[in-house]
RNA sequence: GCCCAGGUGGCGGAAUUGGUAGACGCGCUGGUCUCAAACACCUGUGAGGUUACACUCGUACCGGUUCGACUCCGGUCCUGGGCACCA
């Protein structure tokens, strides 16, 4: 029987899917569509492992299995380009982005003609082609121009905003908006100069420019990503960072939380994917209650899911951050608020939210006064109350309410009992089904009606209000880097402004280095007249989900150069019908994509609201990881079989070193310096003992496949081994 | 720390309104065929135990509910994902 000669055969077919352009998919057709998407890959210098191709192959099955079915099917694959990896390797190397992208690319495309995959290669998009960008670039003027209307549930155009202040005012206005925007009527609008009305708008546009934190290292002259940020200092080079305010663009995403939350209704979702949109968008019902200060006219303004609890309020607690601390604090508490202030300032969110086991704080010297029962209530800062969710501002309640107990105990504060049942001395007590007691006018309720009663008497007395708070914030969109899109707006007297559309797409200018400036400007402050009609440019860039979120549209009419995709392609194409990919983007691209979705359906781009009709997370691949023995302490290795008579740590060892449990001593001795010298303990395979003339032996252990774990197998050796369709039935 | 998912043979994985755990496949064992091997076919294959049966144990761990628990409840551990500038 003559040989399966595969690589024969694949050559051959590859070469006819090619010519004869047998994956060609029409915009039109009488069979039915079917649309099935593949999360485009960040196209990074090694390549494709074969954890990518799981999902790739996945939905190619699917594809050809619908076309056999008779349908017309849309299966393109494309590269979400922009990105850190190689930005950092042209700081490194000084070679633009552009030529290192490219070059991955090619071989993203080389290796999946390999496996076979049935694309349309005809309508692949990077998005880091300025002729794609400019459509990103587009959408982002569109969300500039665009404010939210919450009468109508929909982003409206922004001339309607400013035909309605030139009406009104902001009087009666219902849109999603900054808090404390200034009350203005329709005289004050036309009275008011280019630069503020500028600024008022900015409070209601959906991509708009605000302060906002990030993490600064002064060494670097840079902003980093938490990624970047390894035990508090920068990975590169070990420079401390801070926190810091900055001017950046914003995606007023929080006005589409509802609606994100009860699209999700509608979509074919695991359960698990959709419940993680659920938590991060994170809508809870409580009320906003404002304490007064005494001698002060400021009013601390507070969120709480409780405000059945409010007799149980015994202290108050700000963020470090929040804006009211400079104002509140005694000259005598001073000293150590500030100290307080500073050592709080640089430990990021999540060590602040991780770290439950120390409680810290510092007391202001200020009261605060009950709104009900007029009792003083001192005002502490503690950083486990953050200034990016609700007001930054508690009331604590320590006997209801677990950290506010821990801080009670720790400072010695009051910690009053108001749920029927509870034992105060040992725990809070978070019942949502005891009575409360000692509460005036709430005794005895249940916690649901309490809440209803407390709500009311807020309202009745001007103390506050109900209302729906969401753990979602808006999105940092500015991103201080080179390699992204560039983001079209100029400063004219420092008025930000959209750049025309016949000038789009803003290019990417050259620079000198991939950068800061010496004075903290991004990247793009380096080049050379980034200037429109003698007027700045902005010089951040956007962020990498700003082209990922609307891709899917693109490939539907992926040429054309005078809209993003034509209308009735759209209408024809419509939602993604299956989407594969990973399901570490659940917060991320995920929420984002719809969005940008619901915003182009919103002003009438495309008919839809759900970009992707059904989801399906491919899970990962696991590797065989290959271990060897160090005996602690020596440059020295012990054969697996003899581990148990030495103290040993073992280490991950490149599995392709590795034969059948076996090292191959001289390629691991030329893997890495240190190891040219190491003493080796090698056992007999008989009766595993040691032995001069033995085998070294490794362990093994089954992980997630990882180049960190050195266990990754390349897609590429598999097919030149077994042929293509070894490697697809292998990983379905 | 918080949120989400998961943990079942050597491996991938079946089985849940609570009713024979390990379907199916891979691998491995033995056999048939062959000079020999590969292929193919047949057989066995959770662990202990037995000549063989019996029997005992067994779905991460500890406990509970139940006539009966992989499945339900409480707690713990571990792994993976996310935690807002990685993609």
């Amino acid at each position: 029987m003559a040989d399966y000669l595969f690589a024969d055969v694949e050559k051959h077919a590859r070469k006819l899917w090619a010519d004869q352009n047998v994956y060609k998919t029409d915009d039109q057709s009488e069979k039915p569509k079917y649309y099935v998407l593949d999360m485009f890959p960040y196209p990074s210098g090694a390549g494709l492992h074969v954890g990518h191709p799981l999902g790739y192959i996945a939905s190619d099955i699917v594809s050809r299995f619908k076309r056999m079915k008779g349908f017309n099917v849309l299966h393109p694959m494309g590269f979400d380009a922009f990105g850190l990896p190689a930005e950092q390797y042209a700081i490194q190397t000084g070679q633009h982005p552009a030529i290192t992208t490219e070059q991955n690319i090619k071989r993203y495309v080389e290796q999946m003609e390999y496996i076979g995959l049935s694309y349309d290669w005809k309508r692949e998009i990077t998005t880091s082609d300025p002729a794609y960008y400019r459509w990103t670039q587009w959408i982002f003027l569109q969300l500039f121009d665009s404010w939210y209307d919450k009468s109508q549930d929909k982003a409206r155009p922004i001339t309607e905003l400013i035909h309605y202040f030139d009406k009104n005012g902001n009087v009666g206005l219902q849109a999603q908006c900054d808090e404390n925007v200034p009350a203005f009527d329709a005289t004050a609008w036309k009275s008011a100069d280019e630069q503020y009305q500028s600024d008022l708008l900015m409070h209601y546009r959906l991509a708009y420019l605000a302060e906002a934190r990030v993490n600064w290292c002064p060494a670097l002259g840079t902003v980093l990503a938490n990624d970047e940020i390894k035990d508090g200092l920068s990975e590169r080079g070990g420079h401390p960072v801070e926190i810091r305010m900055m001017r950046q663009w914003m995606m007023r995403i929080l006005a589409y939380s509802q609606r994100l939350l009860d699209g999700l209704n509608e979509i074919d979702w695991s359960d698990a994917i959709k419940e993680q949109q659920r938590n991060w968008i994170g809508r809870s019902e409580g009320a906003l209650i404002r304490f007064s200060l005494e001698g002060n006219n400021q009013q601390i303004e507070v969120f709480t899911t409780r405000p059945d609890t409010i007799f149980g309020v015994s202290f108050m607690v700000l963020a470090p951050e929040h804006a009211l601390v400079a104002e509140i604090i005694t000259p005598e508490n001073r000293p150590h608020i500030e100290a307080y202030i500073t050592k709080a300032k640089n430990r990021s969110e999540r060590e602040r939210m991780a770290d439950v086991k120390t409680v810290s704080g510092a007391f202001t010297g200020a009261y605060a006064i009950h709104p009900f029962t007029g009792d003083k209530i001192p005002v502490w800062i503690a950083d486990y109350v953050l200034a990016s969710y609700g007001t930054g501002a508690v009331m604590a309640v320590p006997g209801g309410d677990e950290r506010d107990w821990r801080f009670a105990n720790h400072f010695q504060l009051p910690i009053l009992d108001i749920i029927e049942g509870s034992d105060i001395s040992l725990a809070a007590n978070d019942s949502k089904t005891s009575r409360i007691i000692n509460s005036g006018f709430l005794n005895g309720l249940e916690v649901k009606t309490a809440i209803q009663k407390a709500i009311e008497a807020l309202e009745k007395g001007g103390l506050g209000k109900g209302r729906i708070q969401f753990r979602l914030r808006d999105a940092i969109f500015s991103r201080q880097r080179y390699w992204g899109e560039p983001v079209p707006i100029y400063f004219e007297n420092g008025i930000p402004k959209a750049m025309p559309d016949h000038l789009l797409p803003l290019q990417l200018p050259a620079v000198d280095k991939y950068l800061p400036t010496e004075d903290g400007e991004p990247p793009l402050g380096r080049a050379e007249n980034w200037t429109y009609n003698g007027h700045p440019i902005e010089t951040t860039t956007m962020p990498g989900w700003a082209g990922s979120s609307w891709y899917f549209l693109r490939y539907m009419d992926p040429h054309n150069a005078t809209t993003f995709a034509e209308r009735n392609k759209i209408d024809y194409w419509k939602q993604v019908d299956l989407y594969m990919g990973g399901a570490e983007h659940a917060t991320g691209h995920l929420l984002y994509a719809r969005f940008w979705t619901q915003f182009l359906f919103d002003r009438n781009w495309i008919g839809f609201k759900e970009p992707f009709k059904k989801l399906v997370n491919q899970g990962m691949i696991q590797g065989q990881s290959k271990f060897i023995y160090r005996v602690e302490g020596k440059n020295a290795f012990v054969s697996a079989g003899l581990k148990n008579n030495f103290k040993t740590t073992a280490i991950h060892v490149d599995v392709n070193m590795v034969k059948l449990d076996v090292l191959d001593l001289e390629q691991f001795k030329n893997w890495r310096t240190e190891y040219e010298s190491a003493e080796f303990l090698l056992e007999n395979p008989e009766n595993g003992e040691i032995s001069s003339t033995g085998i070294f032996k490794c362990g093994s252990e089954v992980e997630k496949m990882s180049k960190s774990k050195w266990n990754v197998v390349n897609p590429d050796d598999i097919i030149s081994q077994y042929g293509a369709d070894t490697l697809r039935l292998y990983e379905m």
